[in-house]
DNA sequence: CGTGGCATTGATGTAATTCAAAAGACGTGG
DNA sequence: CCACGTCTTTTGAATTACATCAATGCCACG
């Protein structure tokens, strides 16, 4: 981690970014670099944080070893919030010059009392939070390797949109193959073969391994359905 | 569905309930019978519901006709509430005599604003939910079947001692071997598979079909983590 | 006393994992 | 700038855990 800078009042360009005056003044910038922990697993949960620039994942390592990673953060997310004052999840930087605001829990909680603006806000974020995690259970329910990948770059597509990580039409993976498969719960090499599917079909681009594009979304959204039809969607 | 008489003040026995004299005043109790449905996917968000007694499923249907369970309901549990105007999932009912209380949504929303203890219990209740979420992105991430079904079986006692299902020792299963199925998305067969090889090992009892006990929750504990081994955990 | 929904068990098929290897990226230091 | 090592990505072959198919038993309910 680097120097802690006091934030600036104006937070980022969005609303769901909730850039409150009273919000912000608590507010401490961050700089990391890439694999940086910005907490483990079961430590004090004793601040709020959000993204900045860059891009996190969230993650657990179960006791065989393996790596789930729950969620993918990007600027405007909030993170490290939770029902309980231990983190249940650690939280490691994936982009190079990742910038994370850091905002103190009790603070943050005070603030939820009093301010009626900051509390609906963390309500509602907790709500979209819901819904992501739904859609993910989802995802992670039934669904095959195929329909798994393309879901997650329909998915990564919309968020690199909101969040305008890509301004530009090809879209980049700030993350690895392995943080992907970790995130989908498949191996690897499933991740890779589905991605070169993908591309075989002429459902995606690849401009490089980590930057592609959606050539036909009609057919990937399909693809997010069910098997591994290939079903023209025409 | 059948009649819906006004709610009583005293909801229920726990905090956790909610039960707020402004927020239960909002209330009407509905009674249901199996199967019935409190509300469907796509259908308008009037209300939010707290199961009293008996139990619900959240779920979703694929396109491929497919059923994904995305949670079960017990008393105390609120659902129908969200960031979006509509459901994203339709809610059953799976005990017969299931007793609900429902409160319209723009009465709670207010509430929330103007009301902190609601507004916190609402912060909360979300957070608890997230962390639910949360844990089951990990069982359905990586997880082989024996331990989601173990998985399942702990997290369901768990569940019915929080809110006294089962005050007595053996544990209460309302959903079908398909719902269990369906919620740990894998096969019926599957589930019933892994139940006979925890029977056969012992490390639980069945009482009937669809009632339990737990008689070596270490071992019940430690197939939860990773693979089918056998070891002992002793 | 049928009938239909649940539950269990066995046999077979298959998609994804695992193992293995090679080629491609990327940074570091000579 | 190139050589080197490491990490990432891709591809191929073998294995495996689970799904699917099929059959039977069980229990509740009309």
């Amino acid at each position: 981690m680097d120097t802690g800078t006091s934030v600036a009042l104006r937070a980022g360009a969005r609303e769901k970014a909730g850039n409150f005056a009273s919000m912000e003044r608590l507010g401490t910038h961050l700089h990391w670099n890439v694999n940086d922990t910005i907490y483990h697993c079961e430590e004090q949960a004793h601040y709020w944080y959000r993204v900045v620039t860059g891009a996190a994942r969230k993650c657990s390592l179960t006791t065989d070893g393996r790596r789930q990673i729950v969620d993918f953060l990007v600027p405007g997310d909030v993170f490290g919030f939770g029902a309980h004052d231990t983190h249940h999840f650690s939280t490691e930087v994936i982009s190079a010059g990742t910038t994370i605001a850091r905002y103190p829990r009790s603070g943050v909680e005070q603030l939820a009392e009093s301010d009626r603006e900051v509390s609906r806000w963390i309500r509602e974020m907790a709500f979209e939070s819901i819904a992501r995690l739904q859609a993910r259970t989802l995802i992670l329910g039934r669904a095959s390797a195929l329909a798994r990948v393309s879901a997650f770059l329909l998915e990564w597509s919309d968020r690199c949109r909101q969040s305008s990580i890509s301004p530009t039409a090809s879209i980049s993976l700030p993350m690895s193959r392995y943080d992907i498969a970790d995130y989908l719960a498949i191996a690897v090499e499933t991740v890779s073969r589905a991605v070169t599917t993908l591309r075989t079909r002429h459902v995606i681009a690849c401009v490089s391994t980590r930057r592609f594009n959606i050539c036909d979304r009609r057919a990937l959204e399909s693809a997010t359905e069910g098997a591994d039809e290939v079903e023209a969607a025409n």
